[in-house]
DNA sequence: TCTGGGGTCCTAGGACCC
DNA sequence: TCTGGGGTCCTAGGACCC
């Protein structure tokens, strides 16, 4: 047995959580650059805003029914979903927290008798430690819970839902709210005659694996009440990835090569945080691609590395190179990145015969680095970087409708007039 | 004018081995 | 003219997730 643990419209709840005067009020957060919408309140989702949709196209909608806009704001963000996964793990000793806002609870050891008891606890000591509000859903299988808990939340609008007899919802819902169905399966569904969630439970294993893959077969099973998926176990990552669409279009190399510094340094952060090497890396760099008008020039160049590393000079440097050999003259680049691959824990290298490192320089390195994260550490991100780097660039990203860090910065704890 | 970022897993096909 | 069987590893691309 399972429960889904989902927050409610969790960005905007947390920036509702300081800002109590937004109670009842349509809340929307947008993405990167102040791009797309990538969170709506209750009350925005009733102004029909979509999911993803373009800010410029609802911008003016917005105006009309003065609906409080945020930049995203990730430090706040996941600074509160710690809070929340932390009370869960506090609830109960079998959890994999799957996302910023959700996670998973294995409640095989609970008698049954007492799972919706326990989850409506839950629920509420989670509102009552972070004010962060939930929703619970609790199933057979992990499909069955996500499914309970979409029904919770979107049907009935309680804050626990126990789909354990009361399979007949399987027939009411459509076969796309399923976890793991997606557009291009959802149309193929149809074409199969497979429209409701029930109609994908009760279908041919056999024929899913061999029309789509082993994934959605298991899906349907777990659908059937056969679990194919326990709690997964926390393991390392397996790729970084830091890129960002620039606020201006970018036609000089020297800026570009500013920006991919810029991205190597926040991959590196990850990097070290999590004790890993580099052996494979990627730089890219993209045009905006819905400018029909303007010459597109998309491209990647990979890097594999003899040694694996974590030298924050040696990943700057081979991305810059890279750079310069994809960088044409003559083009609007709206976006670059780098993506490191292939990680190693730093602990169990395997080095290359032919390619000793240098023990002392690689000594030299560790402490070299070390002393820089501490640095940045104690005195924030930007105390000290690499030349290579611009923290005043012309192409930032815009974000003018950023709320404070109300729980990570001393400088901007939210002012309380007595 | 304005259109996000960061991940995972699976499969098919090619290259290679004996 | 006729040309086997059984594997592994790697990669690119596609699908999905939040």
């Amino acid at each position: 047995m399972f429960a889904l643990v989902d927050c409610n419209n969790f960005y905007a709840s947390c920036e509702r959580l300081f800002r109590p005067d937004l109670h009842n009020k349509p809340i929307l957060v947008l993405s990167n650059n102040d791009g797309c919408v990538i969170a709506r309140s209750n009350e925005a989702k009733a102004l029909g805003i979509g999911m993803g949709e373009p800010y410029f196209k609802v911008k003016s909608l917005c105006n009309q029914y003065q609906v409080h806009i945020f930049s995203s704001n990730f430090m706040l963000y996941g600074d509160l979903s710690a809070r929340v996964m932390s009370v869960i793990e506090d609830s109960w000793p079998h959890c994999e927290i799957y996302s910023i806002d959700e996670a998973f609870i294995d409640l095989s050891t609970l008698p049954v008798a007492q799972h919706e008891v326990f989850c409506e606890q839950l629920q509420k000591r989670i509102l009552k430690e972070t004010g962060i509000p939930t929703s619970i859903g609790i199933g057979r299988t992990k499909t069955l819970a996500k499914i309970a808990n979409f029904i919770a939340k979107k049907e009935l609008k309680t804050p626990v839902f126990n789909i354990c007899n009361q399979f007949e919802w399987l027939n009411r819902l459509p076969v796309n709210e399923v976890w793991g169905i997606g557009r291009q399966l959802h149309r193929h569904l149809l074409h199969m005659g497979i429209y409701t969630v029930a109609d994908l439970a009760a279908a041919d294993k056999q024929l899913l694996k061999n029309k789509f893959s082993v994934v959605v077969m298991r899906t349907a099973m777990e659908l059937a009440g056969i679990p194919c998926n326990g709690l997964d176990v926390r393991e390392a990552r397996k790729s970084i990835l830091a890129s960002r669409s620039f606020g201006t279009m970018i036609t000089e190399f020297s800026e570009l090569s500013e920006a991919v510094s810029m991205h190597c340094a926040r991959a590196y952060e990850k990097l070290r945080s999590e004790k890993q090497l580099v052996r494979h890396m990627q730089v890219f760099v993209r045009t905006n691609r819905f400018r029909d008008d303007l010459a597109q020039h998309n491209v990647t160049m990979d890097f594999n590395l003899i040694n694996p590393t974590d030298d924050l000079r040696c990943l700057t440097s081979l991305a810059k190179q890279g750079l310069k050999k994809i960088f044409k003259q003559g083009y609007y680049y709206k976006k670059a990145g780098v993506c490191f691959n292939d990680l190693i824990s730093r602990d169990s290298v395997q080095l290359d015969l032919f390619n000793q490192p240098d023990e002392e320089k690689l000594a030299h390195k560790d402490r070299l680095m070390n002393a820089m994260d501490a640095i940045n550490q104690r005195y924030g991100r930007k105390a000290i970087a690499l030349a290579a780097q611009n923290f005043n660039p012309r192409w930032a990203a815009h974000s003018d409708l950023r709320s404070p860090c109300y729980t990570t910065r001393w400088s901007e704890l939210a002012l309380i007039n007595t």
